[in-house]
This record gives structure tokens, sequence and C-alpha cells, in this order.
DNA sequence: ACCCGCATGTAGCGGCGCTATAGTTATAGC
DNA sequence: GCTATAACTATAGCGCCGCTACATGCGGGT
């Protein structure tokens, strides 16, 4: 091992960068904070993350795994298809309210997305490529806009609950909106749009 | 006279902050950069606006005036709730498009709200509250989580409009979920819900 | 004429992101 | 065991940022 076995400084420095953007938020991530935190010069910060912008996009990162990680053990997976984007809604805004001074960091209002930002978006697109197949898209709605449709919408509420995670109004405001793009989207008469899965999972 | 006496100093450091942060976003919006483009030396502006913040504000102040004057201008005001609430939608969305880099300001991820954004919300919120006393709401829709609802929705579409004014397509992302919306919170068979305004306009 | 208060300029502080340079440490080759 | 090499970290400092103590000039009221 080159450095001291049990601290190593890259993971020093991403967990102290989580915890300050996950607490006071992405702007309060400065390098020296981050750097005192973590017990470490500047340069090594550089050296490991190159710059400031290379540190938030890693915390970033790891707040899509996290995010992922939470997604992956809220999926239904059972028929319904509604059912299953209300559970991808639900799973998104309460990650948006556990992570409220991540949550804009990974869904900038200006700037380059993430990375994750596609793969995030590349799941919901699975699914209405699914529905669409299947003929359980409402005429007009292609999956493509779909997918654009339900996450510009998703984005507004889960940033309202990012805002003011402890308000209770919210939930009801999310589900108003969530369902109002579920019955816009897909057509009603849908039992289970899945025929190209034949097993489980 | 130290200078030209037309040329009100605060006029100008506003008016050049105001050019910055519609072209470049509020974040090119730097003092320094500001007192350059005036004319000036960095006392007057905190003189005028206090600090940065202060300038900030008044740059979405102003914002907010050419969105209020676009969208008086705008206004219907015809019969049908629905053109009137798609027509205010449609507006907004104009307005994320034209002005792209201020809009994150105007509708800020984290941070306190600007001070007019809540008059822009009593907007809205007027208009439902007239709806629900027509009782042209759905059942469960109250006002104020109609409101809050369509907000959200809203601000979701007019920030991927402004991530990306050029795109032609999210035009149609916008009138899906606008439509979703309408459809949600506005019963179907709403004629004229404005009993209490007897003659026009 | 005087002073006073408002507006602006001069110069500088501390914090920020970042880096040129040098020193340190662990492994590889002999 | 000893050095060569490469990865890694520390010292010190640059330029830009928001902001301000202080000095200077301008006008109006008495």
């Amino acid at each position: 091992m080159l450095q001291n076995p049990a601290a190593d400084v890259r993971a020093r420095l991403l967990a102290a960068a989580f915890e300050i953007a996950r607490r006071d938020g992405a702007d309060a991530v400065t390098t020296r904070a981050v750097c005192t935190a973590a017990g470490v010069q500047a340069p090594s910060l550089y050296h490991h993350f190159g710059d400031r912008a290379g540190l938030i996009r890693a915390v970033v990162d790891a707040a899509f795994e996290e995010y992922f990680h939470r997604k992956d053990a809220a999926a239904p997976d059972d028929g319904d298809p509604r059912a299953r984007v209300a559970a991808g809604w639900d799973a998104h805004i309460a990650f948006a309210r556990a992570y409220p001074g991540l949550y804009p960091a990974m869904y900038p209002a200006s700037g380059p997305p993430p990375s994750q930002f596609e793969r995030s978006g590349a799941l919901l697109r699975a699914g209405f490529d699914e529905l669409e197949r299947a003929g359980a898209l409402r005429p007009g709605i292609t999956a493509a806009l779909a997918t654009s449709a339900l996450r510009a919408a998703l984005r507004g509420v889960a940033l309202k609950i990012a805002g003011d995670p402890g308000d209770p109004g919210n939930d009801r405001t999310s589900a108003v909106v969530r369902d109002a793009l579920i019955h816009a989207l897909i057509a009603d008469d849908v039992r289970d749009p899945s025929p190209s899965r034949p097993g489980p999972r």
C-alpha cells in the first residue's frame, strides 16, 4: 500500500464532501472545507478529483448510486404498469425528501447534466418503450414523449419537495400530478403489457 | 458634475447586471463584471444594492416585471377556464424560453424564493379560488392543491425548456403535461365558471 | 459662507478555486 | 539491502471573488 492503509484519502475526501453537500447543499462544498474535514491538503483533492467540479460530480454519482439502490428495493414489478410508474415516481420523491440538499445538484437547472442523469432517464424510457410496443400508451403519445413529459413534471414536484421536505401537504400534490400524468399517458384498459418478459425479474 | 447626469448609476448597474444574467445566467453576475460594464466602482454597487444578493434580487424583480407584463398581454379572459389556465401556462413557458438564463434565478432550487414569487402564485391561486367557488374543480381538489400541483409541474416543464430552449419537441411535452394537469384538476362539464363576474372584463 | 449628508473613488482584506514546485512514501529491479 | 521509479501529499502562492474602511467630492439647507 502506498499510504496509510486505514485511511484512504480519496474515500475520506468523498465522504466529507458528500456529508457537507447533504447537510448544506452543493454550494457549501468548498475545496477548503472538504480538505479540512478530511484532514488533507488541497493538492490531494485535485490529484484525486481533478477540480471542484469533479469532486461534485463524484458526490452526485454517489448520490445516484444510493438513488438506484433505493429504487431497486422499491420496485414492485407486478403486472399493472400504472403501479410500476407510480412506484418509481414515489421512490424518486422519497429520495428528494431524504436528500433535499443533494437533489438540486443531481438535476441541475443549468450546466451539463450529470452522467447518471441519462441512466436515470433510460430506465424510465425502457418502461415506456415496453408499454408502447404493447399499445398501452394513449394515441399520439410516443415513448419518448411520455418519458419527457413524466420526467419534467416529476422534476418540478421533486424540487418542490426538496425545497420544503417537512410540508406533509406536498404528498397530495405529488399524488395529484403523478396520477394526472399516468392517466394522460397510459391507456385505461391495460392489464399486463409485458409479454416480452417471460420470467419474473 | 462627475458624470453624465442622465445616466443614473443605479439604473446603469441594474441594466448591466440584467444583461449579463440574461446572456450567461445569474452565476455570471459578478460584482466586478457589473461594475466594469457600468463604468462604476464597487462601493457604488454596494451603496445602491447592499450586496450581490440584493443586486440579483433587483434583477429578478425586473425579470418578473417583464414576466407580468407579457402575461397581461397574453390574457385571453374568455369564458372557458381551461383556455385561461392553458394560456397562462403557455405564457409562462414562453417566458422561460425567452429568458432561459433568468428563469432558474426566478424560481431557484434552493434558498429563499424571490418576493414576486408569491405574487406569481397568488395570481394562479385566485383563478382556482374562483373555480372552486363555482364548483368547477374535481372532487377532492381544493384551490390550494390545484395551485400547488399545477405550479410544481409547470416549473418542471419550464426548467426543461430553459435548459434547452431550441428543442422544438419540448412544445409537445409542455402541452401534454399542461393538458394532463388541466384534465385532472378541472371538471369536465364546465361552461362559464365565473358567475361572480357580471359583465365582460 | 458654512456644514452636513449623500454618492463615488482608492486601496485593501479574507476567502475562494487552483497550481508550480518540492518533498515523501511504497513498490520493483538488481 | 539499495536504489530507481512512480504515486502521492505538503508548502506556498496566484488571481478572482464578495465586500469594506477610509478618503474625496458634490449638493442643498441655514
